[in-house]
DNA sequence: GAAAAAATTGTAATCGTTTCCACAAAAACA
DNA sequence: TGTTTTTGTGGAAACGATTACAATTTTTTC
């Protein structure tokens, strides 16, 4: 129905191979070839199919980019991030959920092998990575971000988070506090939540400050485990002065727990998080938070996956650390 | 480099149509062909090639969804319904980013277009609509979300803005409000910020309600204008009781700007507001929240679309109203 | 003005699938 | 047993582009 380049060329009493070298603007075509064949592409409304195009070339120029969940707010900037590279480069992102579970991510991965793109960015569901062998067998790039299964292996794009905790939480102590509160992710199996303990803990040692074993609490970096535990601490006399909550949604949970216990709270208990997206300013609570280059993650990302597809020689892996920067809010 | 068809074929003694057959579960298959086939396939680590497919059978499953930003709450939760119903029915959506931009929604369009994708799903940047006829003189059937150009043309989904905003005014009134103020949007441009307004402005009449010229405000839905906007009615020995605010991120502005300013409030003033998002809880101040369907506007906009790519018989256009709810927060 | 070089264009193969058509083998029927 | 029907399979032509190679025309060079 729509028209093909045998429709042009047929127009333009020219082959299609002629067609096409007008398309790619090649250099060897007479001017008034070139133009007479414009004309009749513009007359015909004609559109480049690219998926014959693709088949041909062996490339897509399309990019995949796989995140635990749409619809939020981090994962959604890093992806503008990418976005923005990309679509200057002339790639189309594809972005798919995997709904933070390791068969999604895998189903995804499958699904973006089948549809030929030519490289892959991913913000890892969990902590598994074999299934990223796929991509490998097959050739195609990826670049890690935010977190990362095993340093040693895959490209990654990740933020300095041990620096970063660690100079907030001395921030905080240059700023007299003494008595800590730490409301982290699952050290365990996922590397920032991690690094952002070993920065906040190495700060401590330095400083010469005790840390008491009931003021740590790790959750899961989710609303509702900083909701919950933030609570544990208030209300006694051994409550901190500050809690360190070393993830952005836990600390949107703690927030809320705070706003809607004002009322019956003994004493103002000062925030420090990592992030620093839209809840921080407006909730009115004064804070410190460690605001990630969130849009850069995503275009250092889309960057470097953009160097593999090209096949420019780079050492493996490439393990990218951005800086973070500390914000201050009501205060 | 990757297995084709063709490997499979003759690793397996078989033709590739055979394969194929095997592929797209074609009945008419020998169970034991069907199953060293299958093997093969398994063995060779084969996934078909859809760029391949789509060629051939001239549909690629894949939909395009343009939005005006990436990143933005409304928006990423439209994207986030529509993905879950497409994946379901097996189709991949390309999310693309307007910018808020008439030539790059074009471009987007055009993009689409050259990619085949099977329909697209559209949240206008503007109030034009003419280069929609791309896409229907290419016979790509598309969907409008959240606002319409032109009622009569094209398919879309929306929400009953003028009952949302009746029945919150109304709610208001006969909570003993009767100092109204109003931030709306684009009145003249935008059909959503119109509605708003009309369902306002006809429960007040309806309820005899006088309605202040001077509290009456138009911004452009966004944060900015809301922020600059509240501030201009406080403070004032006339200043209304309830504000109205006609969208999301007005309403985050008009917080912001109460927050940041309230130790020098006179009086408080009680906000009503479209939507219903991550903010409206958070802020801490009592609202009135009109909630709008967010995720099943995006899934009913897939399914609309998926009944045009299927060709089902349905009159044009169609004009999906859903309905919205009210929320009390903080109250 | 002829030979060589450069510029422009066309022919046809190809990318990896699907699917129409033909056809052989097996099953059902008489 | 011979005929018809069913079932399973393969051959080969597409889909719409790109591109190596060849062919032709034009320009340059001496």
């Amino acid at each position: 129905m729509a028209a093909t380049i045998k429709d042009v060329a047929k127009q333009a009493g020219v082959s299609t191979a002629t067609v096409s070298r007008v398309i790619n603007n090649d250099k060897h075509i007479a001017p008034d070839t070139r133009e007479r064949v414009l004309r009749i592409i513009s007359d015909l409304n004609y559109t480049v199919n690219n998926v014959a195009r693709s088949l041909k070339i062996n490339r897509t120029h399309t990019v995949g980019l796989i995140t635990p969940a749409i619809a939020e707010d981090f994962f959604m900037q890093v992806a503008q991030g990418a976005e923005t590279v990309l679509r200057k480069e002339g790639y189309t992102p594809i972005i798919c959920n995997s709904n933070e579970e390791l068969e999604e991510e895998t189903a995804r991965i499958r699904l973006l092998l089948e549809q030929q793109t030519d490289g892959v960015i991913i913000i890892p569901a969990t902590n598994r990575g074999e299934h990223f062998d796929m991509l490998t067998s097959n050739h195609i790039p990826y670049v890690l971000v935010d977190r990362v299964v095993d340093e040693t292996k895959a490209d990654a794009v990740l933020v300095d988070n041990i620096n970063g905790a660690y100079e907030a939480t001395e921030y905080l102590i240059n700023r007299g506090y003494r008595r800590f509160g730490f409301l982290g992710g699952d050290i365990e199996h996922q590397s920032n939540a991690r690094e952002r303990f070993v920065g906040f803990k190495r700060a401590l040692e330095d400083y010469k400050i005790e840390l008491e074993e009931d003021l740590l609490k790790y959750g899961d970096f989710h609303e509702r485990s900083g909701y919950e535990l933030i609570g544990s601490f208030l209300n006694n006399d051994r409550a901190p002065e500050v809690v360190f909550i070393s993830n952005y949604y836990m600390y949107v949970g703690a927030v809320k727990y705070l706003i809607r216990n004002k009322d019956t709270m003994k004493q103002p208990v000062y925030l420090a998080s990592f992030d620093d997206m839209a809840f921080s300013e407006v909730n009115g609570l004064p804070s410190l938070n460690i605001a990630q280059p969130i849009q850069e993650i995503g275009m250092e990302a889309a960057r470097l996956l953009l160097s593999r597809i090209r096949g420019e020689e780079l050492p493996y892996p490439q393990i990218r650390r951005l800086k973070t920067r500390l914000v201050h809010h009501n205060t």
